[in-house]
DNA sequence: TAGATTGTTAATCGATTAACAATC
DNA sequence: TAGATTGTTAATCGATTAACAATC
């Protein structure tokens, strides 16, 4: 990504934390709570009230006359810079261990699964999950007839680049690697790679700084 | 997470990119290649130099006399630095999509499943990837009779807080909490939260900033 | 008014990047 | 030697945090 663009994008770790606080703030509104401040927040979610008024500012949300956030319309801010309003059409390639996991992951509030495209005979024709997985060679044809947004690419890292190439020739807009390949798209094409294995690197690097210390 | 203990553990950048150079370095290593520069590493992975030589230092990888970085040694000491020489003991409480997708998920370097527990009973009892399920209620006497390292908590985000208090006196080193919710628990437990909206949400920015140019 | 809030500007902190010395 | 490398120190950049002004 090139530096213009980063900077146009805005701030990566606000953009990151958007979707904490919606969470929290239909959290609110299922309480029938109207008005949160900074510090309420904060407090819940154990961050410091400024953090929360600087990534909140990100999303331009409206404030009672300072004092405080009006729920409904800040979860309406972060909707719409987001674009969750309606959400985007999916498909995931590669309907392993991990790709059947997301299909049936409802933690997501911006996404719907309109097919799942794989290789092995044994799975196409399948339905995981609700979702159909079709054959992967069928992938333009499909995407001609449906609009595809974002693809999430679970395949063996061997081969995401070739299923990326395979594929970038349609009009999907972004491509979720949980690979751990490198990729390499077009520029109108969005890329955003999913590490799990950073996650655990860090966790263990916490686990072995613990057992440094002696806590008995 | 105190200051002293985040400056103690090391850069957190850094460390979520080991697992990535690991990769790297045993597919050189299954190629036959002994020695690799960092130009070369930054090179296949899109990264500068500079990135890769401040990265590894962290794990004192040995050189062959400013030829390079030898790669069985090198590999030797991100696995030490992680303490990935011998997997860690790892049980997953919460077999839903996400959770049974986890189990099933071979792309863990660092660990071995050795149960799953749920609350369910038509779960409890069934195998789930190899993996067996047992009841959320004999926890502890499960963790009495077998050493458990990571927890991986993959509940819903309503329960997530209370199943921590109930397994919490038990001697666990780690909790890998794959539920939005934030949580509370004793210092000697290490923690790390993995937010798989937070990359949505930074895929769905880069979507519309896309959007917002002309292509065309 | 007084207290608490958002919004904004400034200061601090840490991560990234650049430059270069030392070495083979 | 010459060229390329790691290791290290310095500079830049951006994110976080603090301070405070403006407002109700």
């Amino acid at each position: 990504m090139s530096e213009t663009i980063k900077k146009r994008l805005g701030k990566v770790p606000s953009i990151r934390r958007l979707p904490l606080y919606l969470d929290r703030l239909i959290d609110c509104k299922n309480k029938g709570i109207t008005i949160v401040t900074s510090s309420e927040l904060a407090k819940e979610m154990g961050m410091l009230p400024i953090v929360v008024k600087k990534d909140l500012q990100l999303v331009e949300p409206p404030t009672k006359k300072r004092a405080g956030y009006l729920v409904d319309g800040t979860i309406d801010a972060i909707q719409s810079f987001l674009d969750w309003h309606q959400p985007y059409s999916a498909v995931l390639i590669g309907v392993g261990n991990l790709g059947s996991a997301l299909l049936g992951y409802h933690g997501f509030n911006g996404i719907n699964f309109i097919g799942a495209f794989d290789i092995d005979k044994a799975k196409i024709g399948q339905s995981i999950h609700g979702v159909p997985v079709h054959d992967l060679n069928h992938f333009s044809s499909f995407a001609t007839k449906k609009k595809i947004d974002i693809v999430i690419l679970a395949t063996p890292a061997s081969v995401a680049q070739e299923t990326v190439n395979k594929i970038s020739m349609s009009p999907i807009k972004a491509i979720w690697n949980f690979t751990p390949a490198k990729l390499h798209v077009l520029p109108h094409i969005a890329l955003q790679r999913e590490d799990l294995s950073a996650g655990l690197a860090e966790l263990c690097a916490k686990i072995k700084h613990n057992k440094q210390q002696s806590f008995f």
